[in-house]
RNA sequence: GCGGGAGUAACUCAGCUGGUAGAGUGCCACCUUGCCAAGGUGGAUGUCGAGAGUUCGAAUCUCUUCUCCCGCUCCA
């Protein structure tokens, strides 16, 4: 039974070391969260499984690392700088907030041409909302014009409109002036797109294939919430992948079920994923059709942990020049600022095409999240007692193997258990711990907790010292199961194969 | 940003008709402990989210501010 509420995962979080808030000591900044000892395995495991997904199991992806500052006309050409900047208003009397371009599109035609007049300009949306932002007294426009509450049939009381820009900007170089500026980037796909030319030049890549990056991403929510899931500094799995225009649907499709099936590989249950063919009209500006993987989290229910969209060739057409030559389908602004031509030879033609994106793009922290959810567990035992165990698929797991001696004050116990967990260590199985609080009891509860699938104890017999003398148990070390509670007792030469074995 | 709720030890929380801070769990040390949160002894950690005000005296009352939670709004 996974995490029912987030507030139980919250506190497993900080208590165990998986993740923290950000800048606690000044007493937080809003949207940002540390990872800690536990949180960081964990993540880096996902990344990992993900990476091996992309890049190693398959032969037609590549993998890049695009840095974060970003020019900012690639964001100004990929769309982001137009639609990342919200114009807000306020109701001072109902409290409410709207988006001005939408408040507008609501009104009566009546009301528009008295809004167009009052701004003596034409009746034209973009050119009033952007003529209300350079006004000095909009909010008192919008009240001449009588703008009306949305549901309510009066004039609202409005606030002049603010620009709300969920980019966020960073000064270049020394000197701080109005051009010296550049972004950090909201999404990482742009970093793939602008390398296009550069990665199909260096690899010889034939249509279709993809170039996968993991990287960092940042947004200005204006309402960062919900533990790490919505958050302003975020970490991004994203897949472009490239394909010949017309068959673009068919792999939306098969990404689509490749991603379902990557999900339930990292643990998490089918009937906890749904897929939302995301309506015509909330469509992102670049997107033809998108498919949004939602998971039921904890107490906010089902919310997206990954969007899988057809891009088509809008992104490569917008960072394109001579843009009249390449048959674009997607609308795109005319851009006399790049210095290439984003095509590629069609597979059969050999004629240069702009190919279309499908775009499978995962949130990292989203996952971890989903993961923890999933694999949080609070198990009634026998004698009463309840206990939490992360049930964490084992190539997950912060922490893979504890080696616990079962007497903490025992020299000749503990230096053989310091020996294996060096031993097992040098398998390159991930992290593995020596545990020795002196109570094997407390140190199982422990790593149930923090999802450590094997423990491994250093017992008397071990060292031939059984109290009946069982000199067959000798070399020998208990493994307990995570999940079973079970233990067998395995020969120290066997772990290796043993471990191998139940940890891939 | 608005409305509501909340911030006390690492976690969960008590104390809140103003009188100088507690419990359980956890953590550390030593002893004990021969496999599922055992026991004993000792110990550390709080400017009671922050700042200001009222008062002889503030965790407690007032104001401001920050953070978190819920709702609205936003969510490429």
């Amino acid at each position: 039974m996974p995490a029912e509420t987030m507030d139980e995962l919250v506190s497993l979080c900080k208590r165990r070391g998986f993740i923290f808030p950000g800048s606690e000591v000044y007493g937080g900044l809003q949207g940002t969260y540390d990872y800690g000892p536990l949180g960081v395995e964990l993540k880096n495991n996902l990344k990992a499984a993900w990476w091996r997904s992309m890049i190693y199991e398959r032969d037609d992806i590549e993998g890049l690392d695009s840095s974060i500052l970003t020019h900012k006309l690639v964001l100004r050409h990929s769309g982001h700088e137009a639609t990342f900047t919200d114009p807000l208003v306020d109701s001072r009397e109902s409290k409410k907030r709207y988006r001005l371009d939408h408040l507008l599109k609501d009104q009566t035609p009546a009301v528009l041409e008295m809004l167009a007049a009052r701004l003596e300009i034409d009746n034209n949306l973009s050119a009033m909302v952007a003529a209300l932002l350079a006004h000095e007294d909009a909010g008192s426009v919008l009240k001449a014009a009588r703008v009306l509450e949305p549901g309510e049939n009066k004039v609202g009381d409005w606030t002049s409109p603010r620009l709300f820009n969920m980019m966020f900007k960073t000064t270049v170089g020394p000197v701080v002036n109005d051009e010296n500026y550049a972004y950090l980037r909201p999404e990482t796909a742009q970093g793939i797109f602008v390398n296009f030319k550069n990665v199909v030049d260096s690899t010889a890549r034939k249509l279709p294939f993809g170039i996968a990056q993991i990287g960092k991403s940042f947004r200005n929510e204006i309402t960062p919430r919900n533990f790490i899931f919505r958050v302003r500094e975020f970490e991004q799995m994203e897949l472009e992948f490239f394909c010949t225009p017309g068959t673009d649907e068919a792999w939306h499709d098969t990404w689509l079920e490749a991603r379902i099936a990557w999900w339930q590989s990292v643990g998490l249950s089918r009937e906890r994923i749904q897929v939302l063919d995301v309506p015509r009209e909330d469509l992102s500006h670049y997107s033809k059709r998108t498919y949004d993987l939602m998971y039921h989290y904890p107490s906010i229910g089902f919310e997206e942990i990954e969007g899988i969209a057809n891009r088509t060739d809008f992104d490569l057409g917008s960072h394109s020049k001579n843009q009249d030559s390449l048959n674009l389908t997607a609308r795109v602004e005319p851009n006399t600022d790049s210095t290439e031509k984003l095509t590629i030879a069609h597979p059969e033609t050999q004629k240069p095409i702009v190919p279309f994106v499908i775009e499978p793009s995962a949130g990292v922290d989203r996952g971890v999240l989903a993961v923890l959810t999933e694999a949080f567990t609070k198990q009634t035992l026998e004698n009463g007692e309840t206990r939490i165990v992360l049930k964490l698929r084992p190539h997950l797991a912060p922490i893979k193997v504890a080696v616990i001696p079962l007497a903490k004050n025992r020299e000749e116990i503990t230096s053989v258990a310091r020996a294996l967990k060096q031993r097992i260590q040098a398998l390159g199985l991930g992290r593995i711990l020596y545990e020795d609080t002196g109570n094997i009891g407390k140190a199982y509860r422990r790593h149930d907790e923090i999802g450590t699938p094997y423990c491994i104890t250093v017992d008397f017999d071990t060292i031939g010292q059984g109290k009946d003398g069982a000199v067959s148990l000798t070399d020998t070390v208990t493994v307990r199961e995570r999940d079973s509670m079970a233990q067998q007792r395995v020969k120290i030469s066997d772990l290796e194969g043993f471990l191998r074995e139940k940890l891939r």
